[in-house]
DNA sequence: AATGTAAACGGACTGCGGTCCGTTTCTTAT
DNA sequence: ATAAGAAACGGACCGCAGTCCGTTTACATT
């Protein structure tokens, strides 16, 4: 399964092969960061974890978290490394009607219900990420997904800017929102997915 | 017009009616502030106003900064509140065919277009407004545009929940996509007017 | 005018994300 | 083994949003 890579290397460069030989010291630290990452989102919810909270359980200094991670965001992003690439596997090379096989209107239909059951599961951490990134949209997983439902897209002969279209759909599916309508107004996932059943529905046929 | 109030007056309390005789150097402070905050927006962007600077800029203590607006994005919010009004008063009360009298799908195109356009103006205090306020949908005026959208979805016979219906293509409209795709991809206004165009009669018709 | 009191004031203080830079540790070459 | 250089380390430091609370000010009542 190919794996896009979510965290780049060296913090400053575009994303380079993760392999490159670590150094001993760097490893074993970001292991026990990761490690005390999870420790604390489990205690204390994604919000409560502060970058020196994180720093002082994982007995590294200050310095060490931001020089792994970049900054809040890319922990939160490195949480999610797993999380992501199993739903960019589902999704690219996993079963109809998700994956490929199945015609694209229902493989639309069956990643918005993936992708809101995904945000239910994993939306805090994701939220998290998000705030405080100018650049989400521009995170590779975000796009990778534009890419995705632009393909769908076409492949199901919306030839009306697709590419926004696509950015507009894909704005629909945002952790945002999506938790929002579930914790605020008490919107059931059933109802969240049916909603993005008819609005792709629509989108496609409506050409 | 109807004006719908944006900041209440008292923090903590919801919306209160907003004349109920404020104390005379309370009214002068904050006076004071909006026009300090005005010149620094001016002179270096919505980003670049600390609340510190702006009560040093007012000549007043950072406590009554945060006393007469609450936070950051209140103080932006009270900054957009004319312009938000405006476009308000445009979409309820203005001549069709964004305001009442044209068919629901032409009032739902040209808010759209005038919601593009709004945002390309005031996007950035929108957007200031909005980062570090997790109850960005839960503002009056969010709430608001989200109900007359509803409305229209519902005149124009949109029956499948126009409710979350109207969240999905409320979403497509923020600040934040909005202005990266004008700023980081070089879409024209036009272009995301003409998609607006697209999507939302796509979801009327398919019905 | 004097007085009581509720409201507003202001700035020191806290907590957080993020940076900086002198110090330490790993790795490689000799 | 050792020395040199690169990379990683760590914690003091900074700027900012937001809070707290002792002090001041405006208004109403007499």
């Amino acid at each position: 399964m190919t794996r896009v890579s979510l965290i780049p290397v060296r913090p400053g460069g575009p994303g380079e092969p993760a392999a490159e030989s670590e150094r001993r010291d760097a490893a074993r630290n970001r292991a026990l960061l990761l490690r005390a990452a999870r420790e604390l989102v489990e205690e204390a919810g994604a919000d409560g974890l502060t970058m020196a909270s994180l720093a002082a359980r994982a007995g590294v200094g200050k310095g060490t978290v931001f020089r792994r991670f970049g900054s809040r965001g890319g922990l939160m992003l490195a949480l999610l490394s797993d999380a992501e690439a199993g739903f960019q596997g589902r999704f690219m090379f996993g079963p109809p009607p998700l994956g490929p096989g199945a015609p694209p209107l229902a493989r639309l239909i069956a990643f918005g219900a993936e992708r809101i059951n995904w945000v239910l599961e994993y939306g805090e951490l994701a939220r998290a990420a998000d705030a405080s990134a100018h650049n989400r949209f521009d995170v590779p997983a975000a796009v990778l997904w534009h890419r995705h439902l632009e393909m769908l897209l076409r492949e199901a002969g919306v030839t009306a800017d697709p590419w926004l279209m696509a950015g507009a759909l894909s704005v629909t599916l945002e952790p945002e929102r999506i938790l929002h309508s579930v914790r605020v107004h008490g919107v059931s996932p059933e109802r969240l997915a049916e909603s993005w059943r008819e609005l792709v529905t629509r989108v496609v046929r409506g050409g």
